[in-house]
DNA sequence: TATTGTTATACTCTATAACTATA
DNA sequence: TATAGTTATAGAGTATAACAATA
């Protein structure tokens, strides 16, 4: 099935693509993109999130906060954690990634019928939940 | 479009899964499947398909080389070039990654119908044509 | 004892720039 | 002059291991 090797790559490179206009690779995105989506958190929960480990978590805040998109404060209840929240500035930016991959994926289904669209849909959720399972 | 995010992640993810198995990163197992798909090429040839520079192919040669997957050789008629060739073990190792992603696409589409499988191949085309015409 | 995040170290992929040999 | 591949250097992402502070 090479045919899906290749919309994989193409895929990934499409949705990366703009990311360094706005000065962000994909592992910052994503860390980004987390924090969007599930708000603030600890390190230790985006490192399960992103899979990585917490001391690339570390390097990647440590990047992230420098250019003012997340900011590090205290944990309420817990001493040795560390909160990492977006930034005014990182809200805009994750706005602007969203608004980048919308414009990306009209492109892509311009065309589309409403039926098409409603089919292909069904295909995406059903490989995600097989993904999903063969992944974990 | 969030799910679109997602099966480009997840099939990616998918589509590299055992390749630390047999020893290899996404980017050395892109050369090596380009030199089963193409035959073999000078390296200025590899830079071109694979889009980055040749300093980095010279890097990925050098790590297949020292892993025996691929030998370097003297281009016939041009004295500045070299020819990159995959080794038997290249050759068995290609064959199995291909293998490995005829095995996951299998399972992926265990249960589809031929007609569903008809309609999806539809769509991968068309999407095909659609990210790489926005990409060049 | 276990967890959280850090420092220390190393490997891979990637890039640019300067250089040599050849075309 | 231009091209093919290399050395030199640098930055980003990733990993493991050892450690301090805290739970």
């Amino acid at each position: 099935m090479e045919r899906l090797w290749a919309v994989a790559w193409l895929l990934g490179e499409g949705m990366q693509s703009g990311l360094a206009e706005r000065g962000l690779t994909l592992a910052r995105a994503e860390l980004l993109w987390q924090l969007q989506r599930n708000g603030a958190c600890a390190q230790s929960a985006l490192s399960a999130a992103l899979r990585v480990t917490p001391r690339n978590i570390t390097g990647l805040v440590d990047a992230l906060e420098a250019d003012g998109l997340v900011a590090r404060s205290a944990h309420p209840s817990d001493r040795r954690a560390t909160l990492v929240s977006l930034t005014e500035k990182g809200k805009a930016t994750t706005a602007a990634m969203g608004r980048d991959q919308e414009r990306f994926a009209r492109e892509l289904f311009a065309d589309a019928s409403s039926e098409e669209l409603a089919s292909l849909v069904g295909w995406l959720d059903r490989l995600l939940g097989r993904i999903r399972a063969r992944l974990d």
